[in-house]
DNA sequence: ATATTAAATAAGAATCATTACTATCTTATA
DNA sequence: TATAAGATAGTAATGATTCTTATTTAATAT
């Protein structure tokens, strides 16, 4: 892989805000600091970035990216919006478990809770 | 709520497949009783069965939609693509009861785990 | 049964996120 | 520095979903 400008501001964009963040917000920092860039590329950044695991996806009714770190669970306030990243991960486990009891393997998931946030 | 024609036809496409099926399927599905129908009308009645919780949407790539049934959790299969409903709803409440001591109000939630199924 | 009317529909345009395409540019390497 | 494979910009295309508006229809009152 190559280390382009595109690339390298990209993953410091990701390294500055550890949040959850859509293409085209990454594409609007990006374009701050590199006019020239283009939203197709900050895509295809974006999906390198998430079959390297540098990357995470989050499907919401908008993709949102954010770093790879420790596996977590989302929740997410219907009335302001913000992404929490909460607790569960022996839950989780167990659930996983039981599925390799029966025979499936489990590669991935999406866990997100919806609500109203403790602020709201 | 009038039972139109293409309300009584889409719930009953429903209640004869009990599976998680894109608009776009209900809308073939609608189309070959009622060809006069159109994509727009399926939309906004699916909308409406949801919002009547008479539907689940699941939010995957594409919108899934199946019948609101006690609440369970899903297992996508990356190969031959099958969504199963699979059980852990204890654990599941288990996190809700967590985030609820928290000061959450938990109205929804969506829970895929992905992997390869027992077949593939 | 018929007229009335507010709600629902068909058809297609519009929107929005994402991907595809291709000529041009750039990073890595010799 | 010359070269070439890989990356990019710009823009068209795609696909799901929503919006718009003129027309139709289910429910209700007569
Ligand atoms: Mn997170
Ligand atoms: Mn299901
Ligand atoms: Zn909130
Ligand atoms: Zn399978």
């Amino acid at each position: 892989m190559r280390q382009t400008n595109q690339l390298i501001i990209i993953k410091e964009i990701f390294q500055k805000y550890e949040g959850h963040q859509t293409a085209n917000e990454i594409y609007k920092k990006a374009h701050r600091r590199l006019p020239a860039i283009s939203l197709a590329t900050v895509y295809r950044i974006l999906n390198t970035l998430v079959t390297e695991n540098y990357l995470e996806r989050l499907n919401i009714e908008e993709g949102r990216y954010e770093l790879k770190k420790e596996k977590h669970i989302h929740f997410i306030c219907n009335k302001c919006g913000k992404i929490q990243n909460i607790p569960g991960e022996e839950q989780i486990k167990s659930i996983e478990e039981n599925l390799k009891k029966k025979g499936m393997k489990v590669s991935k998931r999406e866990i997100i809770f919806y609500g109203i946030c403790k602020e709201c």
